[in-house]
DNA sequence: CCAGATTAGTTGATGCGTCAACCTTGTCGT
DNA sequence: ACGACAAGGTTGACGCATCAACTAATCTGG
């Protein structure tokens, strides 16, 4: 009379375990690394792919995915620390603007580095290309679940 | 001469994303529902599995993989929102003991059925039965390979 | 039996994430 | 033009998670 069979729990089980320990070690090698959170990681990263100077805190957020007071918390935060500093924006004054500092440039590389070698260490090494691919595949389905129904 | 390759990338994006938004909503229902976090979730859960009244810190730390300030901090929270009572433990008079309240109690059952459900809505019924076994296997390759790297 | 090391748990500080309230600036219908 | 409404961003409060420092009780070797 449960709601989930025994794989569908086993499945759920071993998936949260993973995703928590997953991230714990990767947080905790990209902080050992480059003393920098995800959160700082992925905000970094961002700025840094875009061709511009200066991103626009709008389309940060969009393309985070991120709510608007999350990413002016911790814009606030990295600005204390001297990853990033903020400007007005031009086209529209409500707006602001943010570039990186040169060590939030340099972070960015390094911990991208680190980072990207941890995914392949910790997932990529041990999966094979079908494990992979399955991977993916479920994601998206999931992701494409939760779109549907929230939106 | 990225560390990942496309579609390694492609599994690791989607994956990020997936988690992300999957544990968002089901904390937001889960809160919608029955007013409670997922760490709150979590230790009544692990108290009410316990045929004994009470249970231990220790055990409860140790079921649930969790850092000891953390789940004294957690405990602290929900004994002052009227989950749970504390007493002294007998065995060890360092330790301490764990006592749901009625309210407790009452909210872990529900909270159950809401939480299955909704892993079931969003998970389980999205997916095959092949793709719920490849999660199993691919969580517990990961998870191993955490294990064995980080003891 | 006792001194030193372990272990259970608490506390305080800090960063992260969300919510609700708020301020300013732009936009749009009339 | 102007008034209502929406959008960009900030702020404050709170819960969650981690780290380091601490207290107190137990264990262990000699």
């Amino acid at each position: 009379m449960a709601a989930l069979t025994d794989p569908q729990a086993a499945a759920w089980n071993s998936y949260q375990r993973m995703r928590v320990r997953l991230s714990g070690v990767l947080g905790r090698e990209l902080a050992a690394a480059t003393g920098l959170s995800e959160a700082d990681f992925d905000v970094l990263v961002a700025v840094n792919e875009r061709p511009d100077e200066t991103v626009r805190s709008l389309a940060l957020r969009c393309g985070l995915e991120w709510e608007k007071s999350r990413l002016s918390h911790q814009l606030r935060r990295m600005e204390q620390r001297g990853l990033i500093t903020r400007e007005a924006c031009e086209e529209d004054s409500r707006g602001s603007a943010v570039r990186l500092t040169e060590r939030g440039r340099e972070l960015a590389c390094q911990a991208r580095k680190h980072y990207d070698a941890a995914v392949k260490r910790y997932v990529m090494d041990s999966l094979t290309p079908e494990q992979i691919a399955a991977l993916t595949e479920i994601s998206g389905i999931l992701l494409d679940r939760i779109e549907i129904t929230h939106r």
